[in-house]
DNA sequence: AAATGTGTTGACCGAGCGGTTAACGATTGA
DNA sequence: TCAATCGTTAACCGCTCGGTCAACACATTT
């Protein structure tokens, strides 16, 4: 009698691990309650502690499963390119894994912005990041206000604010910033920026 | 008989709004009730009603607040000083506002996160302080990637970061971020980025 | 055929939510 | 002096929240 497209068993699980990502996403924790995340997953709301033990396990698990495509998205280094390949090479790695993820930096920020219990999570994720940054700049990078740590909190900075700003730019970008040509056309800047970074770090070196 | 505190009149509503910005900041709307607004502001919950028409009204009422200060804290441009002058000391100003205002920053977020009924208003915040740094860019800046819009976008991702990120940079930068002399040191940091920004807008205006 | 285990369900729970209301004391103005 | 207004309060409302539970369908094992 119900229009309801016939389920597959087992994949209820997986279904509400999306749903559950998909808002968290878009609304925040907070503001999620478990009857959205049943109902767009279609699925009866008590499945949902039947599979998970509650909304805050949902959340770990939501974040336990970027951290670890987070960490096999960075690409080793290639040592037999130069520094400066190397930098743009991380750069476009992130930016690739985050247009493919975007709602796992909308998640983070949440949690960072709301000081949430899994703070410890998204520390561990940035340090693993942060390693590979230091990994190519140590060398380029100096001290006080040159130090890796400034140029690896300005690179996500400068990759991450394009997309927590997307909805408010629409009027300054003349149209929707998140297109894929304005995408396109953001990266290019992106590049841009971490040349002239470079140069100044080489220029300090001398 | 209650140790509270003797409250003068008219100052309640004062409290209960520096309350709800307070709790907004921290943990973002929709995690904050008007039971808590009300317990920390040490004022009867029906009286938030009173005051504000609703919950909602409350964040509103913050945002304009914070609206008007941010724009009274840009200062006009000097024009008898140079470009790069001038945009430094815009850098300057806008860090200023916002280590005096770190609560607006985080409630802009969160709005924009969890894409709010505000975000008009926080467009308007934007496009304010866009046209402030077209105002001291435009000739430098090119087309394309090398458009204003992107290098005040960059300014904004640099500026911004370090706040956002700061609850989960304790290993990284080895102690509290936000610590005054690291907020200084972060200050050079960025100074010293826009420069080689600046100079790479000039080698390619030449 | 009986027993067992797994997935799924609707009905239910106490707690907390945003918001309302009627009444009260203090102040003010006629 | 009396009435009106203002700031404040406790009690209450309907509703939604996260979470529980007993029962059920169904497949597998004994």
């Amino acid at each position: 009698m119900s229009g309801n497209a016939p389920k597959k068993k087992g994949e209820a699980s997986r279904r509400i691990l999306r749903a559950a990502e998909e808002l968290f996403a878009a609304k925040g924790f907070a503001a999620v309650s478990v009857r959205d995340i049943a109902q767009l997953a279609e699925v009866n709301k008590a499945l949902v502690f039947y599979y998970y033990e509650n909304k805050a396990t949902l959340l770990r698990k939501v974040l336990e499963q970027y951290y670890t495509s987070h960490a096999e998205a960075l690409s080793p280094a290639d040592p037999t390119t130069s520094l400066r390949e190397q930098v743009h090479a991380l750069l476009t790695s992130y930016l690739d894994f985050i247009e493919d993820n975007s709602r796992y930096i909308h998640i983070v920020q949440h949690e960072l912005l709301a000081n949430g219990e899994n703070v410890g999570m998204i520390r561990e994720g940035m340090n693993l990041l942060f390693s590979r940054v230091q990994e190519v700049l140590a060398d380029m990078a100096g001290d006080g206000p040159l130090h890796v740590r400034h140029f690896f909190l300005s690179f996500s900075g400068l990759v991450v604010a394009y997309f927590t700003y997307a909805p408010a730019l629409d009027e300054i970008w003349d149209g929707d910033p998140l297109s894929a040509s304005n995408r396109r056309e953001r990266r290019e800047h992106l590049h841009w920026v971490i040349d002239q970074l470079l140069s100044g770090m080489e220029a300090n070196q001398a």
